[in-house]
DNA sequence: TTAATAAATCGAAATATATGAATATATCAT
DNA sequence: ATGATATATTCATATATTTCGATTTATTAA
């Protein structure tokens, strides 16, 4: 999940499909990257558990994936604040 | 900051150094790395701002900087969580 | 069925990252 | 000063990541 969201380009797409449900070309215009760049982020994202995929007649609609990315938020966070208490021991 | 914990061996030293303050050679030890290698991800993670040097004699000894981790870590939380609100919206 | 469109995959090139060996620097003890 | 030790830096190499062009696959519309 860290590597998924350590690359500046995909930060930038979930921040983007958090607003809005898009496909594969929608983000291609938006980004100034080839449509297989965009598929390779997105494939990135979707097996980090970020994205998830909707059909919409031939289009395919990512979004965020809200449950998903609220727990692996939680996961980081707690992660740190164990360190964090951890530290305050020392 | 992402970047330098989506490295599994920084997220071990993360870990190791809320517990202890070590300097390079002791890390060496618990990691099956080179000493340089070591000295490579301090670096990386004293860039990001999660770690603080203490001079004690010849060693200097590394440990988490909690205030940084903490800002750091509500930061990431706060991107996250303004995102799955955005989401919460489609 | 066929043409057109959306998206994934493949292959290759460029770039970035991780690693270790060797070396340099700095600090302490004698 | 000298020797020993801790750490950083340099350099080269191996590996991983990012990117694009070309191709393939799949789906819809005609």
């Amino acid at each position: 999940m860290l590597a998924a969201l350590s690359d500046p380009t995909r930060q930038q797409m979930v921040a983007v499909l958090s607003r809005e449900r898009l496909n594969v070309t929608q983000l291609t215009e938006r980004f100034s990257l080839s449509q297989p760049a965009i598929s390779h982020h997105l494939r990135i994202l979707s097996t980090a558990g970020l994205l998830v995929q909707e059909r919409q007649g031939r289009e395919r609609l990512y979004r965020l994936d809200t449950k998903c990315c609220q727990g692996l938020a939680d996961q980081f966070r707690k992660f740190m604040s164990q360190c964090c208490a951890n530290a305050k021991c020392c």
